[in-house]
Formats: structure tokens, sequence, C-alpha cells
DNA sequence: GCGCCGCTATATCGAATCGATATACTTGTG
DNA sequence: CACAAGTATATCGATTCGATATAGCGGCGC
């Protein structure tokens, strides 16, 4: 899940591990809380599978080191430069900047559309901000999925915490959340309508020419057009 | 977390694991995807350290055994008897039924109260669910300290996301995720007010005779009325 | 009347993630 | 110029996840 992020990232441009981190951090808002911990691990695993290469500014290899810092930080480039001039040029502790390789250009296209069971509300909005990467059907496919998931999930939730049992907080809670899945399903209402809108089409098909480079798993569902319990 | 989930649960009635995790999903909602892989292990994490007892029926303790079932399963009764009676009676693996002890319910006020510094959102549902045992005061600094956090986050969010560069998608994810944080300040405005309502007190002040049995670490923080921005 | 599916129930394994902490260099500030 | 704060990478132990194994049970269908 955090490969997925690190890869749609990286779709963009070259980067670093901490700004990688404050993309994911104020970028999205989904993943906000992503630590180092699972970081650096993540982005060494994808290193170790060729999904990415590691380019550090001291290493021999001249080729990526033109990748964009986009903090405002000369400091970092100035530093590099000094600790190069010095002499012994080892103990130096410095950016390693991440390129993705075409290997995880697959990879990430993989994960995009793969993951076809559930899932919860981090990866789908993760997805789905990467959404430019799919095919339109396969779009509406992942958006139609997590509107089903989410109207089962509510029809539990009514069912269960329509009855008593629940003191105020427990139920505020519990209210509170099913709220929440309602405004999630209004949205995903939205932008299902917009996609349809922009795609043209009537039921769930696709144009002749779509299924491009995307491999998603023959699950188009045809778009049953139930609109009752709401 | 999952430690004040399950020790909030038995506060109520012992119950057994898979009870536990039923009540997790269905219950709060919050939660809804607790996996055995984390729950036996939370258990048994828990009667190591003295916060629960486990009573298996096929034990030699005749203490427990009492617990709801809470399923319409008079079928594992029957089954629990039938075991019992029959000869040898070793290998039958039955319902393990837990039961908080003093111990636990010291922990259960420590989680409930303690985790100062920035919680995210199921652990705050998680906490506000289990409020009606904590102190008025408590349960007021518990909801402003959220607010504060959600407010700051809200802040962050518009400041970077109000800029271009995010195509359709991220930026509806992005949208969509900043009016969730809104909605949760609305709601918890409302909660204060609520909890301000019942508990009378202007600034932040707790009752002579309140802070019972419960510790909140010396951060009652006064409430200052911000009202401006949003 | 018996095979099989689905539900209840506990448990374990490896991998992913979290939260805290260590290290090291730079920049701004009093 | 000491010192805090920000940038940057990395590791450790604990927790959590997701998949899987095991086993008893009731119902159903044929």
């Amino acid at each position: 899940m955090l490969d997925l992020a690190i890869l749609g990232l990286l779709e963009e441009r070259d980067l670093h591990g901490y700004e990688i981190r404050r993309q994911l951090r104020s970028g999205l808002g989904l993943l906000a809380n992503v630590s180092f911990g699972s970081l650096y691990p993540a982005l060494a695993r994808l290193e170790r599978a060729g999904a990415v290469v590691a380019a550090e500014p001291g290493g021999d290899d001249g080729a990526v080191r033109r990748a964009v810092p986009a903090t405002g930080s000369l400091s970092g480039e100035r530093a590099v430069l000094r600790s190069r001039r010095s002499a012994g040029s080892r103990s130096r502790r410095s950016k390693k900047v991440y390129r993705i390789t075409d290997a995880g250009r697959q990879m990430f296209a993989d994960l995009l559309a793969g993951g076809s069971s559930a899932e919860d509300a981090r990866s789908f909005g993760l997805r789905l901000a990467f959404a430019r990467h799919l095919a339109p059907g396969a779009r509406l496919s992942l958006l139609e999925r997590r509107r089903a998931q989410l109207r089962e999930s509510l029809g539990e939730m009514r069912s269960v915490s329509g009855g008593a049992e629940l003191d105020v907080y427990a139920r505020s809670v519990a209210e509170h959340a099913a709220e929440g899945v309602e405004r999630d399903l209004e949205w995903l209402d939205r932008l299902i309508a917009a996609e349809m809108a922009a795609g043209g089409m009537a039921a769930g098909g696709m144009a002749p020419g779509e299924m491009v480079a995307v491999k998603h798993g023959s699950e188009v569902v045809g778009r049953r057009t139930e609109k009752g319990s709401r």
C-alpha cells in the first residue's frame, strides 16, 4: 500500500525519502502519518525488487542527480558539493534520490488496478488519487466496487446501531461514522456521474481501443442501477 | 490501541475472542477490520500482563463460565457439556471466556486517559466511545485536544491543496478529505457544547469531587474560546 | 443418512507498519 | 558562537495485518 503511494509519486518526478514523506503528509491528507519506520524499509524493498534505482550524489553514476529538490533547499546541493570537494568524502550521509524504472512502472500499474478484494478507505483514496493512470473503464469499476462495499457496510451499521444498548458517547461515534459513510456514498455518486458523462457509454462498457497497458482482472461488472434503500 | 478496545468491552461483560471481534466490527464501525492475527495475540498479551483471566470450560476453575454468549449459540453451550460428559475430554478446542481483573480495570483507565500525544481518528473514536468511564473534565479535555489537532491539520490541508498542480482525481480526494475534517470539527463543537451544558462550568474547570480514579496528566488546558478562522 | 457448505471458534506465521530513537549536517536566532 | 530547529537517513522492538490451518457444528440437498 505504501509501495503504491511511493511509485505513484515517483511517476511524477524523482524524489528522496524525506520529500516523499512530506508529499504524502500534506499533499493527499490520506496517509497523513506514514513514519520513516515504514518509508525507508519500503524504499529499500522497492530498490531490491528493481522497481526503483537510487542515486547517491557521492556515487559514480552521473545519470540521476538532476532531480527536483522541491524544497527551497539550495543548502542540500551546496552540502553535496562541499562533501565531494573535501578530501576523504567517505563518512558523509547525504540525499538519496530515487527514480522509478520500467519494472517499477509495471508494478505501479498492477498495484493500481489489481487489488480486487476488500480495501479500506486509505487504500481506495490512494488508488483514486492516482486514477489518471487508469483506463476509463477500470476507473469506473474502481468507483463502483467501492460504492458497493460502502453500501454494504452502511447497511450493517444501520441495522446494528439502530437498536439500543449504546450509551450517548458510543452512539454518537457510531452515528457520526455512519454519516461519514453516507457522505462518502454521495461523493462517489457524483464521481461516477462525472465519469459516465466524460467517458460517454451507458452500461459499464469500454471504448474499443481502451484496454491499454493496464491489466484489470476481468471484472467490470456491468453496473446494476439499483437505487433503492439509499 | 486494541488493548483499550478489548478492555473496554470486557468492562461491560465477559466475552470470548470471536464475540469481541464481532462487537468491534459491527458495534462501533471504527476498528471495522481487526483481524484475528492481532486480536488473539492481544488477548494473550493481556492475559500475560494479568489484565484479564481466561476460563476454558474444560478447566478446573468453576468461577467464570456464566458469561453471556450474546449470539443465539445454545449450540456452543451444549457442545461444551457434551465434551465434558464424554470420557477423554482432552483434544477439544472450545470457547475461552475472558474476564477483566482489577489490574485490567486500572490499565483501562490509564489507556483511556493517558495517551496525550497525537492520536489518529481510530484511537480518538475509541476513546470517545468509552468516554462514560472518564471524569467530565477529562472528557472535555479529550474533545478539545482533538479539536485542536483537527484545526491544525485542516489548516495545513487548505494551505497546500489550495494551490494547483493536482489533477482532477487527486484534487477531489484532497477536497473530500478536507470536508470530512470540517464535518468532524462541527461534530466536535456540538459534543463540546453538550458537554459544557451538562457539566455546568464556564472555563474547563471541574467540580470539586471529580478527579476520581482517573488519572489525567495535568493538562486540562483552559479552553481558549477562539472562534476565528473556519 | 451422508457428503458438503457455511458458520463459529481459536491459533499461528511472515510481512508490513508504527513509534521511538540515533546520527549527522545546516540554518537561523538570540 | 552556542543552541535550537529543520533536513535527512536509518534501525529497533512491538504491534497489526492478511492469509492460512484446524476443528466442531448445523443445515441442505439429494
